[in-house]
This record gives structure tokens, sequence and C-alpha cells, in this order.
DNA sequence: GCCGTTTTCGGCCCGACTGTTTTCAGTCG
């Protein structure tokens, strides 16, 4: 029964939901998120702990209680108590928490008031004005609620949460005898930060009995389409899933075709077009004759092209590029040589200076930054000036005790509204590096926003502008910035952006990191850790670098601290 | 519901901001 972490986690936070509009005990409530949370983000797969006869009160926020409903929800497949609760509230309610502006209190007054239990609902009374009418709301909430429900129109999924899905599916279905080959096409394989639905290629000559296989699986939760060459199915997460089996001869040809992106797919086949030649799902034909498409290698040698990487197929120029000989060397994760954004236990990070240098250590680095927090957010309980000067000390004295390898000293200094930083100058001055970051007003217009950056940046301790978009995947919308204003700003005053690889961030986007290679900056990846595991978020950046076009050369730390010292150096 | 205990119950990161009120509830991080 393959229950993912993704599965377990979803149960926990729509009890969550449910519990929270029910006005259950607050406190109770976060327990439910906080486990679901650090169940979603585990590395391992809970369901196989469990297997091994893990204890799983070992970890984080999971009691005796969640414990064992987490295994019934692995025997099971679902949770009695969820199921219960959906009795006494109605379940759509969870979805309008999930529009910003709209928590418990809102949703459970909407629903008393006006009866509404869904989107379509609440847009419905919105626009007949009968929200403004609720005590407590007002014309401009709703006329957020009306914003928010349009912005929340496309339901993509995270690539990581994708990868949470893809992995144990994928095992599944290679363990059937008839499949030679299975690979996950698509946006997923373009490494997107989202990803729409799964595209899934498999060389097969028993089409039938792959079918059969697929919707024979347990996460599926409906079949909308089988056949033998093509399947779609919707996996109990809400992802839908589409497989394509095809003959061997033609698998280059339909992972190039599935993998796209269109736009590339469509340039290609223009090319094709040019030379009489047609490009489909099965191959390259000459008339009748297929001339290429066992391998996507044939495909693009056909073209005098080498094989372009996936991350790349977006039609941005990449043809051309590949055409004349200049495709660029694509970072890969080996080209980091440290991380340069990670908390700790002395703001909200889950482990220690030390423990954190030890993991760092481990995955070969050799340098990590400690960014603690500044005290402007106060439930980061951030570092004041006194307390980020005692780190500095103490980072000194364990430095001493490395052999090639050393933790920087920094912060994660919050850019205030009005761009001055959150840290006196004194004490920056003492920093390898400082990571300037804004986590509060998100909605200033384009002027004020960008004039808040540029401001950071004009002060001389400034180095890196952390998540410089704030945005969270599939929560908050980045926020209203020139950013070709800034980048230019940072490469005249010698700093650099982050491409932040928390999953739930991927800040900058690949479009902007796209844009920053074009104007010459070069950009830091780094993951935002929080506790040493997610160290291992690096390669979600990577992977956004990859889309980005970025080189090793364009990120900054590839470079050994001596070299990385002398970029950091405003001079 | 979890956690850590003065081992059986009390505390649980808690302050800022927004929009609504006219002193505060709801949301966010």
């Amino acid at each position: 029964m393959p229950v993912t972490n993704a599965d377990i986690a979803r149960i926990f936070y729509e009890i969550a939901d449910l519990l929270d509009i029910k006005d259950a005990n607050q406190y109770r409530v976060r327990a439910y998120r906080n486990a679901a949370t650090t169940i979603e983000r585990h590395p391992k797969s809970v369901p196989d702990m469990l297997d091994a006869g893990d204890d799983l009160t070992e970890l984080a926020g999971i009691g005796k209680d969640l414990a064992e409903k987490i295994e019934e929800i692995v025997e099971t497949g679902s949770l009695q108590q969820l199921e219960e609760l959906k009795q006494k509230v109605s379940p759509e309610l969870a979805e309008l928490m999930s529009i910003p502006g709209l928590g418990a209190r809102r949703v459970q007054q909407l629903h008393e008031e006006l009866d509404i239990s869904t989107i379509a609902e609440l847009e419905e009374a919105a626009k007949a004005n009968r929200v403004q009418q609720i005590p407590g709301f007002g014309e401009k909430t709703q006329q957020k609620i009306l914003d928010n429900i349009r912005h929340s129109g496309e339901r993509r999924t995270s690539w990581f949460a994708a990868e949470q899905v893809v992995e144990p599916l994928v095992n599944y279905l290679r363990s059937h005898d008839a499949i030679d080959e299975i690979t996950v096409a698509g946006s997923y394989r373009r490494h997107k930060d989202t990803v729409g639905d799964l595209d899934i290629v498999i060389v097969s000559e028993d089409g039938a009995s792959v079918t059969q296989h697929l919707v024979d699986y347990d996460a599926v939760n409906e079949v909308v389409a089988r056949g033998k060459t093509r399947s779609t199915v919707i996996l109990r997460s809400g992802l839908q899933v589409d497989v394509r089996v095809v003959a061997a001869n033609s698998y280059g040809a339909a992972l190039h075709y599935f993998t796209g992106s269109k736009a590339h797919n469509l340039a290609l086949r223009n090319m094709a077009l040019d030379r009489d030649l047609k490009i489909n799902e099965y191959g390259i034909w000459d008339g009748d004759e297929q001339i290429a498409g066992q391998t996507e290698d044939e495909m693009y040698s056909l073209f005098d092209m080498p094989v372009i990487p996936p991350e790349m197929r977006e039609n941005r120029g990449e043809i051309e590029a590949a055409r004349s000989g200049k495709l660029p060397k694509l970072i890969t994760i080996d080209d980091l040589r440290g991380d340069l954004h990670t908390h700790t236990v002395d703001s909200d990070g889950a482990a220690t200076l030390e423990e954190m240098a030890e993991a760092a250590q481990a995955r070969g680095y050799d340098y990590l930054a400690i960014t603690d927090h500044s005290p402007y957010i106060s439930i980061t309980q951030g570092l004041d000036a006194s307390q980020l000067a005692a780190q500095i000390d103490r980072i000194d004295e364990l430095n001493e005790g490395f052999d090639g390898f050393r933790l920087l000293k920094s912060c994660e200094v919050d850019i205030l509204e009005d761009g001055t930083l959150d840290m006196p100058d004194d004490v920056l001055k003492r920093l390898d590096l400082c990571v300037c970051a804004i986590h509060s007003h998100f909605d200033l217009s384009r002027k004020k926003q960008t004039e808040r950056i540029l401001k950071a940046l004009d002060n001389p301790n400034t180095t890196i502008i952390g998540h410089p978009t704030g945005r969270r995947i599939g929560q908050r919308k980045p926020m209203d910035i020139d950013m070709e204003r800034v980048m230019e700003a940072a490469l005249k005053c010698g700093c650099y952006l982050e491409i932040n690889a928390d999953p739930d961030r991927l800040d900058l986007n690949d479009v902007a990191i796209h844009m920053a290679k074009d104007i010459g900056l070069k950009l830091a990846i780094a993951t935002d850790a929080h506790k040493p595991s997610a160290l291992a978020y690096m390669r979600f950046g990577v992977y956004q670098a990859r889309r980005g076009w970025l080189t090793a050369d364009d990120v900054i730390n590839t470079r050994s601290w001596d070299d990385l010292k002398d970029l950091l150096d405003r001079g």
C-alpha cells in the first residue's frame, strides 16, 4: 500500500483546517500542522520507517496519538477521525482557507452569515457586495478576496511535491516485466518549479498490460482514460498522470515530444518542415520512412545539434545556441563549494553552529555561511547587535578548530519598510557577507518596493539580496519589483542576488535568473536551511539555475573561499 | 495534540500589521 509522506501530511493539514474552522483549541490545531510539516519535509519515507519498526514518536511533533494515526493511515489509506470530522464541518470550507487573507474565523463567519461553502459561492457573494456587509469585513477585504480568487486560477504542484509522488509511482511501474524503459517527461523533466501534471513515457511491447498495471496502482483515485498506448489517471494527491506507451524505436521521439516545451517542439518541427521532414511522437519522417527517433541524440543530431538539456527547452534561444555551438555548460550540484544562507538555534533554526558545520563538511563543502535572523521579525527570535557580535566571536573560535573548512560570519538582515537595515553598521562590518531580505510589507507599490531594495543595496555592508521577490509557491505571489533595475544596481555596486533553493520558494525563478545572466550579474545559490538535512535542498536551486542557463562561473559559491572573498569585497 | 516535567498538567516563538473599528479581531510569519 504505497501511502506517501505527502498523503499523511495532507490528511493532517485537512484535519487542522477543519478543527480550526470548528474553533478547536489553537494549540491542538497547530500540533496537526506541525506534524504535517514534519512528515512532508522528512527525507525518509515515514511508511517505510514504520515498516522497519522505527519509533515515529522520535520525530519532532509526533507523539503517541499522532503516531497511532499515522499507522492507521498507512494501513488503511485513510483516517476515521477525518471522515467523522467531515460530517460535522463541511470539507469545502477548508479550501476557502487557501485564499490569502481568509483564515478559520473569517471562513466560519462567511459560512454562518452568508451560507458560503465554496470559492464559487464566495466569488458570487463578493461580486454582489454582500461580503462587505458582514461585521468585521469591509470594502477592501471584499476586494482583496476577489483579487485573490482570480489569482488562484491554475493549480500546479511544486516540483518537490511532485517528486514525492513520482518516486514510488515509477518504482511501482518499473516492477512490471513488460516495461523496458520508463522516463517521466514533461515539465517535471524540465525541472520547472511547478508541475501541472505528469507525463510518463514507457517503452513496452504490451501496452494493454502496462495500462492494467497502472490502473491497479493503489494511489489511483480515478481512471480518466485507458487505452493501449495512452492512459490518464488521477492520483489521490490530485495529480493527473498521463502515460504513453511506445515501441523502442520511437522512444527518443516520444521523450522529446512529451518533454516539451510546446514552444521548443514547435521550433524544431518548423526546422524539419523546412527540409520537408515531419516530426511526431513516433519519430522524424522522410515521407513514410522513419529516419530518426530511437534516441533524443538521433533527433538533435539530424539538425546538427548536441542534445539540449531538458531545462533549456523553452524556446528562449537554445536552438540557435545549440546550432552555433554556444550551448552553455550548465552548472551541476557538484560545482557548489558551500552554502551561503543557513540558520541555527540562535534564531529559528533547529541545529547548533557545530551541527550545521558538521553537516556542511559531510557534504564536502569548503564553507558555510551562518545567516541567523535580525530582530525585526520577532517570531524568528532573531539576534540583536550584541548577540550577533557574540556569535561572530564563537564562529571565530570554532574556525580555529577546522581543517580545510570555515564557517562564514553572516546574518539575514531584514530590509525595513524604508530600505534601512535592521542591524547597526558597526556589527555588519565584522561579517564576511551580509544577506539582506524582505519579510514584511510585501504589498508596497512597485516604485516603493524597488526603491526599498535599491536603498538596501546602497548600504556598503550589503552583499546578497536573499529571496528577492518573497514569493512562496502556491501561497504568496512575488512582490512587485522592477527586477531589471535591481539587478543593474546590484551589478554596479558589486552585490549579488540569491537563488533561494528552498523548494517552496525557488526565488529567483528561472526567468529572473536568465535575466541576470543576460545582464552579467552573478548569483548565489543558497538553501535557507533551518536544519542540517535541508542543506540537501541545494539541488532544487541548481535545477532553477540550469533553467536560467547558468554555468558554474555564473554562481559565486562555486568558488574557493579565497576567490569568493574577493567577489564579496565591494571595495 | 506535544512536550517536559517539580511525572500528570500547564505552556505551547508572540508581535506587527491591516482593515476595521474607535479598541480590536483576524491574519501572517
